[in-house]
Formats: structure tokens, C-alpha cells, sequence
DNA sequence: ACCTGTGGCTGATCAC
DNA sequence: GTGATCAGCCAC
């Protein structure tokens, strides 16, 4: 199958192998291609970029075009070089006229021929250099005392340099190293720029570091300069600021996003610092080098010593690998979307998606809607009917249920009068399910590699069109569509409910397309539910066939296309509150789930605690419990843990300024974590996390004021507050007192009692 | 300039 | 104390 094919979703110019685009003379775009044996050949091409219009505008003696169609914004005005686009948006913006059009150049381009990056080319002939600058602090932030102190450059050809300033020869030394950097980019002419933290970090003392030598960093293919300007990020409920660099017919990759990127999905990484990230994925080589930092690396700098040298280079050989592992799919996503690739990164699921219908509408000449209305709507059911240990637990859930709804039951933009929507998320479904089968048949690993992150970026593209429904910036959202989807879905599952109910099953939570239950042949009828011990049936063998045989009669229950899995059994479930439980799979291994029972933010001996608690309460051992809460009073109280056990990590989610005007306008309350950023004098920036802890005061005082930054505390002269912990513990033991033994029922299952 | 959605729990703080 | 509010994080 070949999915480029596609052209709703790929675009329907097929020019392969584009790996840049760049604004060229008036009137034109320069287009890299790579050639066959490797060498880059840039066309220039005519550059048409384009205006969206609500009416016709020759009064203003521009020609229009009339699009199909009776949606809001019907004339498209087509110029002839982007200054006179931006010359047309001054004018129809001054002349009170309504109009949409995209602020991207490279969007403009790609949407109008509907071209894309990157086709059919392997990942491995784009070009990606690595680099990472160390510098040495000389003061407060790029002061003038700051120097570069070193380069280590590297690509995916294994090639590797490093640029050491000569510490007796400061000036002349870095001068030389920030243009020997200029011309290795210009002789290797990577596609791709990667770093970790490049935005914020790496870049902006090379640029301070370029200004104040008085040296140019046109780095363009054709060039141009190293540009830069405020930007800013979502990432979940994170916002980042950062600035956002730029340079002519080459892309700018940073790990540093990346990594937040992935981490919304999984949730896993310790840090986002380069040597955490690696560590996380395997890919450190060597952990004592690379950890080498601040002071330390000071010192082995003014050695010139050897460690320096590795250390050095450690920082690009991670960095590539991080990129090998996490930049795949956007390389596959920039084949897809009409962005650069460095855009693709940093632009959201359903902005991009909002891209392809536009570009769509586009090709076919069709008028597209204004911005909707925004609606609130209801989102999915979740419930919760048993508190507890409940044993001999199953989960079933509605494969894919958003996208199966809205294809059964027709939930699509009202104003998508050319049905992209129901075709993109029938041919997506269509796809993936090849995508994976030609995975499994698939022999050779890269192609297969490549397969699972085609297959992957599919599945998440699928996900998000749901989403783009209620997307307030989306031209074809539906927030009434949204609402029937959601609605729907509601239905459903409170339908699989009551069927589980009536036959026997006891449910004991439910999360908007899947329920945790205790199948029917397990629970003992007529026993009060407050005293019920659930508990495990049947052998094997039996249990395969009640498997089947209770998801065939499920489904039944349901629309077609509507398709329940039971995908697991458990041996155990503590459930405690909505989207609040623990499972003991049969391998013997705990999964936990949820904000109170894992979060980040509990302190780690929290966290470990609640685990330890949960897995002998799932195992049947309650009474061990008291015994736990007595060993990590023992560890507190003797000052056994490093830090790192009571240290708490927040993450600022506000720039300190923002933060003192909220303080100021009493608009939010005081926190430990902003208030040692504020004292540190130090210039944090939202994203980063802080470590604090809370030390031993004379008087109770708010947390603000006894809190101390963990890398300030002394090993050798604990100031710790221990009873603050202990007495964290005991809230602990207070929280989950009366959950541990067996089932209890919750106040609505009380009915059944009597 | 940027932006998928809703639902739910908890800790910290503060006004009452 | 108690309840309200905010921020942060998590499930899906």
C-alpha cells in the first residue's frame, strides 16, 4: 500500500525529496531537493502567496477570485511576492475588511502546490548535525564575563569535531571558534540543526557571544542570518518561552522540546535535562561524564584536560541519539502537513490538521468558513462504584471510541461541505490497520521501524479529530458535533454498565470508553456489598471461554461498529477514587494510576510509600502496613534518605514576573517553588522545575517561607524538618485507613444492601 | 504569537 | 476550623 498516494493527506504534488524552503528573491522561493548522490540542488520557483477574503475587493483594484461555495471567506486574493502580501494585509486591514491568511510563508508555498518535505526520502540521507556549546558563567546571565568555552559538533555520518577556546587567549580564541563554526555549517550544509535546550540555551549565548566579537553568524544555505524572536510553547498544561531561531533553508531541532513532547504521553522521565533524558531511554555512555557540570567542569576546562574533551563530545553523541529515537515521526509528520519541519514539531495535533483542510479546500477551489463560535460541551462519563480491594478483576473496553462514533453515527463539521473529515478519518483508520499488518509481515527492522512510527503517527492523527471538533482556533470545528460525540459515548457506556450489572457482574469503576468489573461468575450474590469478598473463579481454560463468550454477548448489546475488548484481567485492583486505582497484573507486577496515588507532586518518599501500602494491601497483607509507616518513620527521623526522597519538584508554570504581578494583584497565593526562584536571583523561566525541601523553623511557618532549594542542603548538616514528614506520613496512613481490607461499597451501591 | 478536548483529585493558601 | 480558590498534575 502506499499511503503517499493520498493526496488529502499528503498533498497532491508528489516532488520527492525537498528537504528545504526558503524565501528567495522577490517573487520566488529557493527549493532544496536531495539528489540521488547526495548532493543539494536548490530550484528557484515562482512564490504565489495568498489572501482568504469575506468579498470581493476590486474596489480596491485587486483582483479576486471566487471560490466555490457559499462559506464565509469565498474570494481568494493571489499576489506575486511576500511583500505584497504583507502590503495587501495593512490594506485590507485598514480598509475595515475581513480576511484570514497564514503568517507562514513556507505554508503559504506548500499549501498553495501542495507539496511537502521530505518525500520519499529515508530518514538517514537527511542531513543532521549535532551541537553543543559550553560556556563558562562569568556573572549574572550572559554577562559580559561569559565566554564560549567550547563546541563539539557531530552529524549521523559519525562525524564528529570539537572547537576548545584557548583559555590564555580568550577573545582572539572564541572569535576564531564562532567563525570556524560558520564555515563547518556552510561546508557540511546539514538540513537539520539538533541540540538539547537549543533555543534557550545553546543559541543565544553564541548569538551575544557573535554580537559582541563582531562576528556574523549567516549560517542560511543561501546566507542569510541566525534570526530570532519570542516564542512560546503549550506542552500539556506547560507553557514554555523561548526564543525561536531561524535560519534560511535549514531546520532547527532542540531534544529539549522533543523530550517534553514525549513525556506528556508517557509521563516518565525524571528530568528534562540531557542526562536525564538519555539515561531515561539507555543511551548514556558513560553517566560520570556526562554528569560532569558547573564547577567541575570549570576546572577540567582550565586543565585542558582529557575528561574535558569527552565530556564534550558526550553531550553530541546523546543528543543524536535522543534525536534517532524521538524525531521520526515529524520527519514522517512534515510529509504530511504544509509546515517546515521544525514547525511541525512545535505546531499542535489539531492546528496541523486544521492545515490539511485548508489546504484541501484550497486545491479545490472551495470557500472555507469563519472562526465558530466557542461552545462549552460535556466531555466523557466516569463513575466509580467500589472502593477498595476487589480480586479477580477485568477490563473492557470500546476500541478506538471517538473515531468509531463519529464514523457510525455521522459526527462531522456542519461547514465541511467537501466531507474531509469523514474521508480523512476513514482512509487514517484504513491505514493504520495496513500500516500494522505490514509491520508484523515486515522482516527487515528499519523498514519495520519505519512502519511503527507511520502506523503510530496515524493512530495519534486519528486521535486529535475528535479533538479538533471542540478546537476553538479550528475553521471546521463543531462544538455541537463534539457535544453529540461525547454524548453518544455517555450512552454507551452507561448501556455496558447496566448490562454488566443485570448480569451479574459488579462494576466497580468506569473511565469515558472502558470499565474495571468483577465478572459475573465471582461475585456471590446476596452478600451484603460492605462485607464482600470478591474473588478469582474457574481455572484457565474456563476463563478463556467466559472471556469470549462475555464480550461476544457485550457487543451484541451495542451499535455495529461499536467494538468492546476485554484486553485484561488483573488479580487484584485497589480502586480508591475516579481515574484513582492500582492493579496487580498476574505477572505479579503493581500499575497505578492516578493524581493522588502517583503524582509528582508527592514527594518521592510519598510516592513510595503509597506504593508500598497499595501492593501489600492488593496482596492481602494489610497488617504489614503499620509496620511500613513505622520503618520510614525511623528512616525520616534518623535523617537515612538522601534529599531526594523529601525533596518536592514543581514546575514554574508563569515567568516570575507574571508571578509577582498576580502576588501584587492578590491574584494567587504565595509558593515555595516561585519564591526560591525569586530569591535565588537567578533567571528562571517557565518549564524549568525547582527542588526544594522544607527545613526546621523555630515557629510553624506557611511552606513559602520554610522552604530551601535542594541544592542547597547540607548532607553533612541536615536541617530537614522531620516532623513536617512524619507527619505527611501520617496523613498517608489517614488518607487510606479505611480502604484496606476488603471491598467497601460507595454511598450509591449502599441501596443494594438492603 | 500561540493555542486539541473535558473530568477529577490534592495540597497550599487565605478569607471568613 | 472550614470552605473557597488556585495551581498543578493526572486519566482518557
Amino acid at each position: 500500500m502506499e499511503f503517499e498516494k493520498n493526496t488529502m493527506l499528503f498533498g497532491a504534488d508528489p516532488t520527492p525529496r525537498i528537504v528545504a524552503i526558503e524565501l528567495g528573491e522577490t517573487g520566488t522561493v529557493r527549493v532544496y531537493r536531495r539528489e540521488n548522490d547526495g548532493s543539494t540542488v536548490a530550484d528557484v520557483e515562482p512564490f504565489h502567496p495568498f489572501v482568504w477574503a469575506d468579498s470581493d475587493v476590486v474596489d480596491l483594484g485587486i483582483e479576486t477570485e471566487k471560490l466555490r461555495g457559499d462559506l464565509k471567506y469565498a474570494w481568494l486574493i493571489t499576489v506575486d511576492s511576500w511583500k505584497e502580501l504583507l502590503a495587501l494585509r495593512n490594506g485590507l486591514r485598514n480598509a475595515g475588511r475581513d480576511f484570514f491568511a497564514f503568517t507562514d510563508p513556507v505554508q503559504h508555498y506548500l499549501t498553495a502546490t501542495g507539496r511537502t518535505l521530505f518525500k520519499d526520502l529515508p530518514f538517514e540521507e537527511l542531513k543532521r548535525m549535532q551541537l553543543e556549546v559550553l560556556s563558562v558563567v562569568g556573572g549574572g546571565d550572559l554577562g559580559d564575563n561569559d565566554h564560549i568555552v567550547s563546541i563539539a559538533l557531530s552529524d549521523n555520518t559519525g562525524w564528529k569535531e570539537l572547537l576548545i577556546v584557548d583559555p590564555k587567549n580568550m577573545q582572539e580564541s572564541e572569535h576564531a571558534a564562532l567563525k570556524r563554526l560558520t564555515t563547518i555549517i556552510k561546508e557540511r550544509d546539514p538540513d537539520v540543526i539538533e541540540g538539547h535546550d537549543l533555543f534557550r540555551v545553546q543559541l543565544p549565548p553564541l548569538v551575544a557571544r557573535a554580537k559582541k566579537l563582531k562576528t556574523k553568524l549567516d549560517w542560511g544555505r543561501s546566507d542569510g542570518f541566525l534570526r530570532s524572536r519570542p516564542s512560546r510553547l503549550q506542552i500539556a498544561e506547560k507553557t514554555i518561552d523561548y526564543p525561536k531561531f531561524t535560519v534560511g533553508g535549514r531546520h532547527f531541532v532542540d531534544t529539549f522540546l522533543l523530550a517534553q513532547f514525549y513525556d506528556v504521553g508517557m509521563r516518565s522521565l525524571a528530568g528534562f535535562e540531557r542526562t536525564d533524558v538519555a539515561r531515561h531511554f539507555d543511551l548514556c555512555d558513560s553517566e560520570q561524564i556526562s554528569a560532569l557540570t558547573g564547577k567541575e567542569l570549570e576546572c577540567a576546562y582550565k586543565d585542558d584536560s582529557e575528561a574535558f574533551r569527552r565530556r564534550a563530545l558526550c553531550g553530541v553523541r546523546e543528543t543524536r541519539a535522543l534525536s534517532d529515537l524521538l524525531s521520526q515521526s515529524y520527519f514522517i509528520q512534515a510529509q504530511i502537513f504544509p509546515y517546515n519541519y521544525q514547525d511541525v514539531i512545535v505546531r499542535g495535533n489539531a492546528t496541523r490538521i486544521n492545515a490539511l483542510f485548508l489546504r484541501e479546500y484550497f486545491r479545490q477551489r472551495h470557500s472555507i468558513p469563519e472562526l465558530p463560535m466557542v461552545q462549552a460541551f460535556e466531555g466523557g462519563y466516569t463513575d466509580i462504584f467500589l472502593t477498595g480491594v476487589a480480586r479477580n478483576v477485568w477490563h473492557c473496553d470500546i476500541a478506538s471510541l471517538y473515531p468509531s462514533i463519529m464514523l457510525q453515527f455521522d459526527c462531522f463539521p456542519a461547514t465541511d461541505q467537501l466531507q474531509i473529515f469523514r474521508h480523512l478519518l476513514t482512509d487514517l483508520r484504513t491505514f493504520r490497520l495496513e500500516a500494522k499488518a505490514e509491520m508484523r509481515a515486515e522482516q527487515d527492522p528499519a523498514k519495520q521501524h519505519h512502519l511503527q512510527a507511520l502506523q503510530n503517527t496515524f493512530k495519534i492523527l486519528l486521535n486529535s479529530f475528535y479533538g479538533y471538533l471542540g478546537f476553538a482556533q479550528g475553521h471546521f470545528a463543531d462544538f455541537d458535533a463534539a457535544a453529540h460525540v461525547t454524548q453518544i459515548g455517555r450512552d454507551l457506556l452507561k448501556k455496558m454498565i447496566d448490562w454488566l450489572g443485570k448480569h451479574g457482574a459488579q462494576v466497580i469503576e468506569v473511565d469515558t470508553d472502558g470499565i474495571y468489573f468483577v465478572p459475573p461468575s465471582s461475585v456471590e450474590a446476596g452478600v451484603s456489598p460492605a462485607k464482600l469478598q470478591l474473588h478469582a473463579a474457574g481455572t484457565a481454560a474456563t476463563t478463556e471461554n467466559q472471556v469470549d463468550e462475555l464480550q461476544r454477548a457485550l457487543t451484541k448489546e451495542l451499535p455495529p461498529g461499536i467494538d468492546v475488548e476485554i484486553d485484561e484481567q488483573f488479580d487484584a485492583m485497589f480502586s480508591y477514587k475516579a481515574k484513582n486505582y492500582a492493579l496487580l497484573t498476574k505477572a505479579g507486577d503493581v500499575i497505578i494510576k492516578g493524581g493522588a496515588l502517583k503524582s509528582r507532586g508527592l514527594e518521592k518518599f510519598q510516592r513510595v510509600f503509597v506504593e508500598e501500602m497499595i501492593k501489600l494491601i492488593m496482596k492481602g497483607k494489610p497488617e504489614a502496613i503499620p509496620q511500613l509507616r513505622d520503618e520510614f518513620e525511623r528512616k525520616i527521623r534518623n535523617r537515612e534518605w538522601k534529599i531526594d526522597m523529601l525533596m518536592k519538584t514543581d514546575t514554574l508554570q508563569d515567568s516570575l514576573d507574571k508571578y509577582r504581578a498576580k502576588i501584587a494583584g492578590s491574584a494567587r497565593n504565595r509558593a515555595a517553588a516561585y519564591e526560591l526562584a525569586l530569591a535565588s536571583g537567578r533567571n528562571y523561566k517557565p518549564g524549568d522545575q525547582i527542588s526544594y525541601y522544607i527545613k526546621a523553623t523555630p515557629k510553624k511557618v506557611p511552606a513559602y517561607e520554610a522552604a530551601k532549594l535542594a541544592s542547597d542542603f547540607d548532607p553533612q548538616n541536615r536541617d530537614e524538618n522531620v516532623d513536617y514528614y512524619v507527619a505527611k506520613l501520617d496523613d498517608l496512613m489517614k488518607k487510606f485507613g479505611g480502604l484496606t481490607a476488603v471491598a467497601s461499597s460507595s454511598a450509591k451501591q449502599e441501596s443494594l444492601a438492603l
